[in-house]
DNA sequence: CTTGACCTTCCAGCTAACTGGAAGGTGTAT
DNA sequence: ATACACCTTCCAGTTAGCTGGAAGGTCAAG
């Protein structure tokens, strides 16, 4: 042990955050994820920053963004240094993209909060025949 | 003309929510959207209300729910008369789904928005040799 | 009474995002 | 020396969510 910054093996980084190492390698293979530094043995080896940009995908992902639309946003992070017209529009576009979810959010937050009010207050029989119920548990689909 | 409530046929509300009318079908297929009414013809008649349901449809699927949970969410709905502990905690659960989904949000928001002040500080150079072009504008994927 | 724009069902195919399996190399533990 | 749990690449299969095409019925306009 002689290095200083701690480095981690795929499969330590994907216990990490929870996921399959192959996702961890599809996403280098798209180009969501940088080339991974490779030790001797060819193995990949990841940084905490690594794992924090994984992160942060993850976060991005969780609310709808398309890998694809992904990379462009750690595109846009990575290349932080020559910022220029285009990008900057790519930026605004995406912001205005996160505001207009940020409103529809809210909006499906209401409705839920509406429901949860509602049931409250009709909650009067304990038998529950509840039709939810079924079509819940056996979701079935086709 | 002798109906008080406007009906409309599946390609006027496809058209309306700007959507292909099988995308409509396929929602009915899957229990996302109930059975439509049909005229004697056969055809489906959808009504101001269906066309609210979808919209909502919509806006839970462009912040990312699934179809699968956006199902959830209108079965509670739909069912509205009988709740019960079971579907208190769903709707629960809904929620702190939609709450986490906030948070990670205006997180990425913040991150994008720094993005966008970092640029504007950098902006200097007009040549723009910037790499992101090129990997913006040929996506390629593979 | 035919044309054309609708609608119907059924079935096949597509893209995105994984996910599994095969075949083989690595490295530490007994 | 041999397990064993890792790792590698490559390639094939899966699931979700549509989407297109074929084959045919409906109906208002000319």
């Amino acid at each position: 042990m002689e290095q200083t910054t701690q480095q981690m093996r795929i499969g330590e980084l994907a216990e990490a955050l929870q996921l399959n190492p192959k996702t961890i390698r599809y996403y280098e293979e798209i180009g969501l994820l940088p080339e991974a530094r490779r030790g001797a043995n060819g193995y990949r080896w990841y940084t905490h920053h690594d794992a924090e940009q994984l992160r942060f995908i993850l976060k991005a992902k969780a609310i709808g963004f398309k890998l694809e639309e992904i990379r462009e946003i750690v595109m846009l992070q990575r290349g932080g240094e020559q910022p220029c017209d285009h990008v900057e529009t790519l930026i605004k576009d995406k912001l205005a993209a996160v505001d207009g979810q940020l409103r529809a959010l809210t909006d499906v937050r209401q409705q839920l909060a509406a429901l949860r009010a509602a049931a409250k207050h009709t909650k009067i029989r304990r038998g529950c025949i509840c039709g939810i119920i079924e079509t819940h548990t056996v979701p079935q689909h086709k």
